[in-house]
DNA sequence: TTGTAGGCGTTATCAT
DNA sequence: ATGATAACGCCTACAA
């Protein structure tokens, strides 16, 4: 005797026949509970692997749904829940070494927790970081984590408005209102000056990032710091400015060698910078470290490879990522964060620095 | 005179105090539509410019919106549309340059197209890689993007029941079910073997990958396709594998320079590897490219700067990410997409090749 | 242990 | 030009 079990539900059409073509769409909670002849609450619990319901109607459910490649969907219950298990990273680009390491890390922990992850590029452009951060709200991410913000801080309140939680690894503000996680920029600066200056050097370069960003400025502070400890005065020309990427640094160093009295080794903002100054350096004839020294900051895995290879200050990346993210997840289960997390800098000691040379300043050729 | 405008539905008790410390809950549609006195469907049509509503009241419900900080949840927007405007980009790890690269493009473009990006490492573990996918699915991607896939074949089916429209990007497939843009390897692989060829290079050597990818054995084929048409003997000595990495580079640099005659010039799978190379060749003693020239693929951003310069063969790859979520799009929108999509490749000439010297075989030390 | 009855915030389809 | 009303697919009471 046939059942008429709801036979004009036509919606449902497309429970059974899979593997056709599929086009007619994804089986739900209900074509599920038809199929296993109970109530769509009944399928949900059983997916969820309540211990409400019967071990042999679970049973059964679960291999309805592995059968008919019911998978749930998760905005629907992002609508329900209130909650997406979603994430906003925003970064300038992807495709710069640090963020991607930082994004490694961020996506490894966030995923070990069931959470996605948005990736949103800002290009360093204030007002695309606006519009994809507003994006992000929409799609009611649980929480941002925004690496090397380059916002302005008039554009603090949004952020501040968006009521999401948020932590920023690396933020260029000076009083960060929110979490983050940053590297200890004075010290790591510091240590790379200090470690030039027991190699004999006191002509020491510092070739910085566009101004204006705060990890830039704690830089040149802790070089800054280090002349001082060693009793060298600051000599104002030797501070010149870059932009961050090899290019920059490039007319810098031009700008450099220019001097009555040129630097014997140079401290760059970071490893990029730092790629960019050894090129213009072995283009007039220099050779690292014999006529200049030079350091970086960040120790991007070039930069063990570079001829020479680079003495940076390393920056733990992925773990960088990690902690945010675990801070991100603090703040999400309403657990209390740590506000500023403060990451220890490593000297790593390569081919690229080496003692100052007798007599050695000026000398252009080797 | 009071009006009693339904003042019981204390559900809507967000709607205006905004800037207190809004836990409550952000506003929706409703309780916007309360405020201007229409219904709901008539804040929707307006919210997206619908032309079927009064100019002014339009203007009102915008106000509104603007003031109380709405923003329509994309979640909810999802379930009825049954488009999330979203994709889902799986790449192996975010920190190898060349994804990193890829993504730029694809986010530029996605977000471009108002679409939004989910990031997945599938850190070349099929099984991750599967459920990274499966996870990508529950959250109603659009589509989804992979780039280097490095699963089994036999995984193949798996994405094909998703029935979600997908674009690979270098795809190890032999033979690619799917939409897929991919660079000329072979082509690439010889102009790389040919430049060597016509530098005067007859031993020459060829560091692969891991064996069983696609991109790998197509390489190895452009090179011994150069060989062939210049009369040289294919060597299976010189063709040793690495294994994309710097790290693997190096073994294979030992085993070739153990050899009883040596290479001249070595072809790189990829400038990773040709990063490897170099180094190991430098730690012997070798100088590039007097005594050994060493050519890459992929022309990371890195490649103009290490010194000498790597000769490599450029892949367009933030283009190929465009070129991937263009044809996604077409995908999406049910218009005709080009299956295959094949990219050129472009041979760049740096200094880490050079004119073979003159009975140079085998001297080790310059 | 299971089913019934909402409701999450939108859009879509009807009316009016 | 606007308003009811009904989905979308899931979860969470509450009832049985």
């Amino acid at each position: 005797m046939p059942r008429n079990d709801g036979n004009k539900a036509a919606v449902a059409q497309g429970g059974g026949r899979l593997g056709q073509r599929q086009l007619a769409r994804q089986p739900s909670i209900k074509d599920i509970a038809r199929l296993a002849k109970v109530s769509h609450p009944t399928v949900s619990r059983a997916l969820q692997g309540s211990p409400l319901v019967n071990a042999q109607t679970a049973a059964k459910i679960r291999k309805i749904a592995e059968d008919t490649g019911y998978r749930a969907s998760a905005v629907a219950r992002g609508l329900v829940t209130r909650r997406t298990r979603s994430i906003g990273l925003v970064v300038t680009t992807v495709d710069d070494p640090f963020a991607s390491e930082v994004a490694c890390g961020i996506e490894q922990a966030a995923n070990d927790f069931g959470y996605a992850v948005y990736l949103a590029n800002s290009n360093a452009d204030p007002q695309r970081e606006r519009r994809v951060v507003q994006a992000l709200a929409e799609r009611r991410v649980d929480g941002i984590i925004v690496t090397s913000s380059r916002v302005g801080a008039e554009y603090l309140p949004m952020l501040a408005e968006l009521d999401v939680p948020m932590v920023l690894v690396n933020d260029q503000y000076p009083g960060a209102f929110v979490h983050s996680v940053k590297i200890a920029n004075p010290e790591g600066s510091r240590m790379a000056a200090e470690h030039l200056i027991a190699l004999g050097h006191r002509r020491i370069a510092y070739i910085g990032d566009r101004s204006g960003y705060q990890s830039d400025t704690e830089r040149l502070e802790g070089y800054r710091d280090a002349l001082t400890r060693a009793g060298i005065a600051f000599a104002p020309e030797l501070a010149v400015q870059g932009d961050g990427r090899p290019e920059g640094a490039g007319d810098a160093v031009r700008t450099l060698l220019a001097l009555k009295d040129p630097p014997t080794a140079i401290c760059c903002y970071n490893d990029m910078t730092a790629l960019g100054a050894m090129r213009a350096l072995g283009e007039r004839g220099l050779r690292i470290p014999d006529d200049v020294s030079v350091t970086g900051f960040d120790d991007l895995f070039f930069a063990a490879y570079l001829e020479p290879a680079l003495t940076t200050i390393r920056q733990p990346m992925r773990h960088m990522g990690q902690l945010a993210m675990d801070n991100l997840f603090k703040l999400l289960s309403g657990e209390v964060a740590v506000a500023q997390i403060k990451v220890d800098a490593e000297l790593i000691v390569r081919a690229s620095t080496g003692p100052v040379r007798a007599q050695g300043r000026g000398n252009r050729r080797g």
